[in-house]
DNA sequence: CTGAAAGCGCTTACAG
DNA sequence: CTGAAAGCGCTTACAG
């Protein structure tokens, strides 16, 4: 079977080629008798026009770049897997392709060629990026080219850049962490931060600090510890703050649900029952928390809605309508059971 | 700043537009000086080829299309989740970009279509598809028009095709789980069937039925009904179970985990205590699976082994190397709490 | 080892 | 309303 084009379509409907493109482009100034004898001819013979005539000729892709960057083992999460579906699903929605791709990093050169030459081989006509840290080169580089950058967690400094798209979570959770926790009448406190690298750690923590000084809470030796947005790395911090600390504290403020599963595996571990002896809450209102022994409090985010507005503000700004370049998602506190009040 | 093309690149190196292709491509007939030269030009002007010329004069997408087909709320279940990520990660170890596309159904001309256009636009090299009917007429037609598809879960009479590639469950689990229960000591036994359209569904009801009559177990009034892949369509059916059945068998088996799942809420809800009244096993190795209280028994699946046979086996086809169009995974038995001995 | 030339398929001002 | 023509950027036999 002899592919077809629109020259031969054109010559078996007796028009041009114009009168195809005009068609298959469903443009307003071709008559209804033509668009029919032309449509006709296209329907027989299943004829799709090539990507790559109409990319040459200048169209756009409809595809959005999709870029994870993580260290090898996403699959394990459940909370990042579904960033995937929720990112694909909503540029459905909004009519585009998504092209994904994952990298362990983004300062190895080759990674970060990697991802540019998907950009400037005009693969896409725009990307979506998810685990950068703040301020990275490859995405300020981007955007100084004029392409379409859509950024999870990212703050940038300059707001006029308009190609420069971005949500992120509302600043001040960190401080309503260590206020639930007051109202509960705790007092003595440890946090766990996570990777300073991102932006709403540093924000959350910022919140967490802001709040102690605001309620004249004192900040032990050994209370706070940095760890990462993963399981395991919880699980070490909150070793190493047991071992580490003269005292326990009665409550542990975590950067995020991940790494509260962790911790909650590792006081499980040493016998210390939550949330009787310390309470625990995290941050982001991770899937797995309702099913934890016990179920995780937390301030939940919605991000299916996060990235829908991600998204279709990215596209937006693709098709060159005028959007909000940033914009931050409300948390949400829901309550379960591994937080108690006291005192 | 003034896009720069091949013919520029041409210009400054002091060679032919051939030359540039030739080093851009990696062709072993360009003398080091000359590549060299080129080189120097290409990386102080940031040349990358441009997709739609490479396209255009033949070149492959280096793009693999995955299609996962369901109905509307993919984000909700974790397992599915997963899928994305691994297919994602796998075609990028293969060095392919990954185009992902979400449908409602396959049974729809417009989704139908949407599908069709992406290949024979040629954006991709290929395509996977997760979540198809076993039997699908556009699988069919797409094979028939010479197109690479990988499907999992899929059944195809006609092993000589070698531009279908399939990945499945291996077909015996089903006889395995009755086998087991019947090794607890279990006679009276329940079996919450799949969606029959889909291979493996099918398989596993096979194997209930010719495990059960192997022990001459008989299958009570009431005791098989249809359910889904999801936790509600498990939920509903046990309730279904529950208000049909003249006596409660002793062991449920489940179709798939998620099922399973919605199953013990149901028994849950009814005040049925898993496994000292009623054990239920699953199959296929849900990570919620583990958290459940209690933890759910179940025959799992290597999922990332699953989905790394199907990427590579595809790409392979697409590369036109010699590969086995179709492959059996096994499944491991994964005690937890949901089952007990009995009798 | 290298260049000139052909070829890939489309869209879009432009002219009528 | 419609066609002829220009233009988009690359690769690959072919000839030398």
């Amino acid at each position: 079977m002899k592919k077809i084009n629109s020259t031969e379509i054109a010559r078996l409907a007796g028009v041009s080629r114009s009168t195809v493109s005009r068609v298959v482009n469903g443009y307003s100034n071709v008559p209804d008798s033509t668009r029919e004898r032309v449509m006709k001819v296209i329907a027989e013979h299943e004829y799709y026009p090539l990507l790559s005539g109409q990319l040459l000729a200048g169209k756009r892709s409809g595809t959005l770049g999709f870029f994870w960057v993580s260290n090898g083992t996403i699959h394990c999460d459940m909370l990042s897997s579904s960033f995937f579906v929720y990112v694909t699903e909503n540029a459905a929605n909004n009519g585009y392709l998504l092209l994904s791709g994952i990298l362990p990093n983004f300062t190895d050169e080759i990674n970060r060629n990697w991802v540019k030459r998907i950009f400037m081989q005009e693969r896409i006509d725009g990307g979506i990026f998810v685990g950068a840290s703040n301020n990275s080169p490859l995405i300020d580089e981007l955007v100084a080219k004029g392409k379409i950058v859509g950024v999870f967690d990212y703050h940038h400094p300059d707001v006029n850049v308009s190609n420069l798209i971005t949500v992120n979570f509302e600043n001040d959770t960190g401080a309503k962490v260590i206020d639930y926790l007051v109202g509960l009448g705790h007092k003595k406190i440890a946090i766990i931060d996570g990777n300073m690298n991102n932006y709403s750690s540093l924000k959350r923590h910022e919140g967490f600090i802001s709040s102690m000084q605001r309620h004249n809470i004192p900040l032990h030796r050994g209370w706070m510890i940095y760890a990462d947005v993963t399981e395991q790395s919880g699980y070490i911090a909150c070793k190493e703050l047991m071992a580490s600390a003269k005292e326990l504290p009665t409550a542990i403020a975590v950067n995020n649900d991940s790494c509260a599963l962790g911790v909650c595996a590792a006081l499980d571990e040493a016998g210390i029952s939550i949330p009787q002896q310390i309470s625990v809450i995290g941050i982001d209102g991770h899937p797995r928390g309702r099913y934890q022994a016990p179920p995780l409090t937390t301030f939940e985010f919605d991000f299916n809605a996060l990235f829908r507005s991600l998204v279709s503000r990215t596209i937006a700004a693709i098709e060159k309508e005028p959007v909000e370049t940033t914009e931050f998602i409300p948390s949400k506190l829901t309550e379960r059971c591994s937080c108690r009040r006291i005192g």
